[in-house]
DNA sequence: CTGAAAGCGCTTACAG
DNA sequence: CTGAAAGCGCTTACAG
């Protein structure tokens, strides 16, 4: 398809310095098997005709493509784009490619995520799985592919996983609007397949319960939309509504959008707490308490993790759990 | 590294068929020289075996790996992810990859990143510049990569390029700000040498001058804080300020988060406006007028330019300019 | 310390 | 329609 300009390889490089391919290549790794003077030599011969290495043929033969595959929900999501960041900056220390993938939170498009790595020969994955099933995950041990589960985890199936503390978060959340004085509240929750979705429900829950208060739940499906949709509904059901926590921030900003939208003052008339804290990077004109954790910590060791899975296939299962604390703002004060 | 659980070939296919890997291969791509029957048990061994293709094996015997870079400033910044969505889909509908490089807008992880996808041998490469200088430019033409500019290019060096029309976006947003009697607008834009910059400057002038108003630009580091620290040095000097038109949508929200934060009300003490229009994918609950672009056109026409100059290397340098139109919501009313 | 050979898993000509 | 051979550009044993 495309003009080959006689892109420079090791040959060329050989042949400009007298040695062979082999020579080149190890001078190239800075292999201590070859004579400092002769690594010079082949170092700025490459430099002088511009060759860059091929990262094909070089993965091809050593089995190993110094990539790993990071499968998400969807980049545009700022949690995800910033989980994104710290992890391609991390991967990056340790001298590892990323390849981002989407799944827009469908189990196809997974499984076919999971397909590309493989096909694309990651030394690893870090997977935010939709849990709409397991033939990812399924997928991912039948090819011995070390990978590390993110933000979620399926409780009957213990992997390596790094993920927060989603029990204490949603009790923080639920603990900060009873203080408050709400007693009219709403989770705006995700689908309890998802393990945080469920882990955020019981720390809630547990809040409410210990309170005296009944827990209503409202599920909003993840596409744009879904927030106003479940809104809707709750609404025209006549509830009373003095406070909402949202499962995640994005769906904490739909759902401000929607009250404000039809006339409800926030705090005033319904205080508004969402999770993941997106606020510590991005700067919004709109301040929605939120459950934070340290997101540069998250990816140091989940890669840290990784890393470990990769070099010992057999390790003992690890997990790790990050501590999260409740970020007050004026949605809820 | 990593344990090789002994994943299926094309030879264990051959074997298991009692073919050669030759027509496997051919069977596996849909040839039409292959029977229709040896195709179906082709399939449905590697199927059974559970055969994934080799992509790094394929691209390095053809040449052609069916990726294509996106190179851009930072997925974090919501317009960026929104790009990288439409493009994404495109160039899997037409049966490409995509591999996502952040720039930080640093010229020397521009050309690390343009390096990466020369070794990872691209077919092709979207750039979005952050133009302090030519250097990555040099290493595509180099190379002889297939490559299309998005959103920002080089006056006086044409390319193949789709950026959206910024002056007119310029234009209509200082005519907006002037038609709401503000007679003290300052124009918070990113660095010059951005062509895109310029040219909003360019149209924004315009209006102003026609106005006969002066033209105001205080210019903002593209880091996080920068558009504080532009703002505070702004508002120290003690200059009366009616409304701000900022850079894009993510510094227009950094600047209201300021203005709130300092006392002042949006639109009534200040009215805002910003360019990008991440509302359209994204819900929150701060209306920011802004400068809006079909971004589904954008993906379609940039991909389609790419394909072209990948078919055709030497056809015509081309160029799309997307029409803009203004998007008034509360922050200028 | 450097060289000669084999091979990673495919695709591409070339035969028949 | 299928086969036998060569080769993509590297890295990996194996010699010396």
């Amino acid at each position: 398809m495309r003009k080959e300009s006689q892109r420079p390889t090791m040959k060329h490089i050989a042949q400009k310095t007298g040695l062979t391919v082999n020579t080149v290549s190890l001078a190239l790794r800075n292999s201590p098997l070859v004579a400092p003077a002769t690594r010079e030599r082949v170092r700025k011969a490459a430099r002088d005709i511009g060759y860059v290495h091929d990262a094909l043929a070089g993965s091809l033969r050593s089995g190993s493509s110094h990539t790993v595959a990071i499968v998400l929900g969807d980049v545009a999501n700022p949690l995800f784009a910033e989980r994104f960041k710290y992890l391609e900056r991390e991967l990056r220390e340790h001298n590892f490619r990323a390849l981002i993938l989407n799944t827009d939170e469908d189990l196809r498009l997974e499984c076919e995520a999971i397909r590309t790595a493989i096909s694309h020969r990651v030394d690893g994955v870090i997977l935010c799985p939709c849990q709409k099933g397991r033939e990812s995950i399924a997928l991912l041990r039948k090819f011995g592919v070390p990978f590390v589960l993110l933000g979620r985890e399926f409780e009957d199936d213990p992997m390596d996983a790094v993920v927060w503390d989603d029990e204490k978060g949603g009790l923080l959340a639920a603990q900060h609007l009873l203080q408050k004085n709400c007693v009219h509240m709403v989770f705006l929750n995700a689908a309890l397949e998802t393990s945080s979705a469920a882990r955020r429900l019981k720390g809630y829950a547990q809040a409410l319960t210990a309170a005296g208060q009944s827990v209503r739940v409202c599920e909003a499906q993840p596409m744009a939309g879904g927030v106003r949709d479940a809104l809707e509904a709750l609404f025209a059901s006549g509830a009373s509504v003095d406070a909402l926590f949202a499962f995640n921030d994005l769906m904490g900003f739909e759902a401000a959008s929607w009250l404000l939208a039809r006339g409800l003052a926030i705090p005033q008339d319904v205080r508004l707490a969402g999770f993941d804290n997106v606020l510590s990077s991005i700067s919004l004109p709109f301040g929605l308490t939120s459950i934070s954790a340290d997101k540069g910590e998250e990816a140091r060791r989940t890669v840290e993790m990784l890393l470990r899975r990769m070099e010992t296939p057999d390790a003992p299962i690890a997990r790790a759990v990050l501590d999260v604390r409740l970020v007050e703002r004026e949605s809820s004060r």
